[in-house]
DNA sequence: ACATTTGTATGTTTTTTAACATATTTTTAT
DNA sequence: ATAAAAATATGTTAAAAAACATACAAATGT
């Protein structure tokens, strides 16, 4: 039933790994695994944490709602990361909300375990404040470039965001995530219009080739340029 | 010499209260103070982290260099606050630069005392981990708002976020706080002229009333309004 | 005290991007 | 299989904000 979750939490490159076998084995003991189909919300802005969410399998966007319903997705997840740590580390609500783009499995480790463990491992904490010191390093640097950029550079930096977080295809140039137009807009700050637009002005300067919702990177410097021009 | 630090490591309020009296010797010990003018750099993009920067006196602007050296407020220091503690503990170099906008009194705690402390207090590790998990949900509510509000509402929530950060004078309007109308659009992502124009209309709106570098809030319900409008 | 630099103010033009409109294709549900 | 809905594509218009220009005021250095 639970094996999905064991395995993260047995996983040597886990976190966990600092952890006795008593330890990963209470961790298991109250953790509980659910599987989401593609779209299924995992959890919604206002929600509380009731743990700590680990993707084990699939993809999840998380992003937050903003003038008139316009969404922003702020960070993508993929296998093994938490999801949802930051709101349950800062005692608050969901700031925003995870939903799944591709069928996927998570496990919630139970709250007060988690804590009760972390308060006797330093290096989980450890782990846990670079973690966050991290992806605020990431966010900060977003807040600018979606800021500063043109559209240009916002769309060739997603792309090559995608890419350094999902990974390529067999071929080496297919990016490993199929996002419909609108998502890869409200990653990049811009309408679907012009996602859709920019994409097809990229793909006619043979940057990119499209086939659907494959996107295939064909000149990888000519896209790291227009991304550092802005 | 070092009393404006050893104030920090004493206050009943720090973090640092949770240690005992052997462990804040020691910090005092392994910790420098450093006196700097208004519009002083305190460490640049890059630099590396020495140790943990606590504002004791005076106000601070971290920022990050954009597209064009185009620059952008990520967060704004009061004492007692720390600053670049990020980078410090995402064993990275700094990603943005600090920079005093009044005279400023700052305390280091050298980086391998504070991290031998830390590992046998999980109370100053949860202080930590929460403290950046407040500030990441911050920064995520910036990314949408200054990419999806439009001028006056991002002047709007500058004001009220300076105002909340800073407090008020004791006519309980004037926001205590001086900046230049640079810094205020470099904080609103938008350019200098955008940022003079915008707070003169505000001012014939008798939203604000201005005087100099003095802002008043005349209509903090309006001020509200034009926030969460956009 | 004066020149020089820096900051503030405001009008005009141009660029960028959103909003809107409308096909066409693809997916989904029945 | 077919209708309905959703996603993609592309052209046009409108709005927002940057860029530019210029004037004036305040602060700073000599």
């Amino acid at each position: 039933m639970n094996i999905e979750c064991h395995n993260i939490i047995d996983n040597q490159m886990s976190v966990f790994s600092v952890l006795n076998e008593e330890e990963k084995e209470l961790l298991k003991k109250n953790s509980t695994c659910t599987y989401y189909k593609k779209n299924d919300i995992i959890y919604k802005e206002g929600d509380k944490p009731s743990g700590l969410i680990c993707l084990s399998k699939g993809k999840v966007k998380i992003f937050k709602e903003g003038v008139g319903g316009r969404e922003q997705i702020v960070r993508m997840a993929k296998p093994v990361g938490f999801i949802g740590y930051r709101a349950l580390f800062a005692e608050q609500n969901y700031l925003a909300s995870a939903e799944a783009i591709e069928d996927s499995v998570i496990c919630t480790i139970e709250k007060d375990t988690l804590f009760k463990i972390l308060k006797t491992n330093y290096e989980l904490a450890f782990s846990i404040i670079r973690s966050l010191a991290s992806e605020l390093g990431f966010s900060n640097n977003r807040t600018v470039t979606l800021t500063q950029k043109h559209i240009r550079g916002r769309l060739a930096e997603s792309l090559l965001f995608l890419k350094d977080t999902y990974g390529v295809e067999d071929d080496n140039a297919t990016i490993k995530v199929y996002l419909s137009r609108e998502d890869i807009a409200n990653l990049s700050n811009m309408t679907t219009s012009n996602a859709i637009r920019t994409l097809s002005t990229f793909a006619s300067e043979k940057i990119i080739a499209l086939d659907g919702r494959k996107i295939k990177i064909l000149d990888f410097k000519g896209l790291e340029r227009i991304s550092e021009l802005g």
